[in-house]
DNA sequence: CGGCGCTGTATCGGATTTCTACATAGGGTG
DNA sequence: CACCCTATGTAGAAATCCGATACAGCGCCG
């Protein structure tokens, strides 16, 4: 997990039904194309993402086809993991319970 | 901002009072000694972070000094804003707010 | 007294990941 | 025809992570 790709699982997350294309999760997200396409295809590796072309004629829509892009059952599951896990790292008060101040140095 | 920085910087939030140590920052983080000093070699290049070296004798105190870590005030400001934005990324529920599904594939 | 484990800090190098450019391709507009 | 918009994608350099390894001294056990 990177924060890259906790920001595409957030966005996807965001509405778990609703396909999503990449230039679409590029203004989700605020990724450049560099980073974002390479992480969506190491998702669909993983198998957290399904990944179908638009079908629609280029020439009538007046725009190239879209890849539309669908979290998987598990990756549901997954990315609501991933980022329960990150928010745990983040937490809003200091909930960072454990261990006292070990010691005090000498300044 | 990447994952075990943000690990770090949540560590010395906790307490932004008190000094920590490699070995500490290990065992509170999770992360090997291998990832943790450049996070913190590099945490210090930017400013966030004060350290210095523990003043004991090391014969006297039965184990080898330690370098104590401090966030600094600017350190402590960078790191809230920081682990703000993190938890901005991680909802807990979907607050993603913008963008309605942008338009339904052929499946 | 030799070996092992513990505390502590630290670097090296391979693998992964990010990000800045650039590439491609078609449609619409001035 | 030049330019911008939509849309996907790759290339290469840079940053980062992490397992392995290093070093050094102390204490313990047989």
């Amino acid at each position: 997990m990177t924060i890259p790709v906790a920001k595409v699982l957030a966005a996807l997350l965001a509405d778990p039904e609703a396909p999503r294309y990449g230039l679409d999760l590029m203004k989700l997200t605020g990724l450049p194309s560099g980073t974002l396409y390479p992480v969506l295809h190491r998702l669909q590796a993983a198998g957290w993402l399904a990944a179908d072309w638009e079908e629609v004629d280029p020439v009538a829509a007046g725009r190239p086809a879209r890849r539309y892009y669908l979290l998987t059952p598990e990756g549901v599951r997954a990315a609501r993991q991933a980022l329960a896990e990150l928010r745990a790292l983040a937490p809003d008060g200091r909930a960072w319970g454990g261990a006292e101040p070990t010691g005090a140095p000498a300044w």
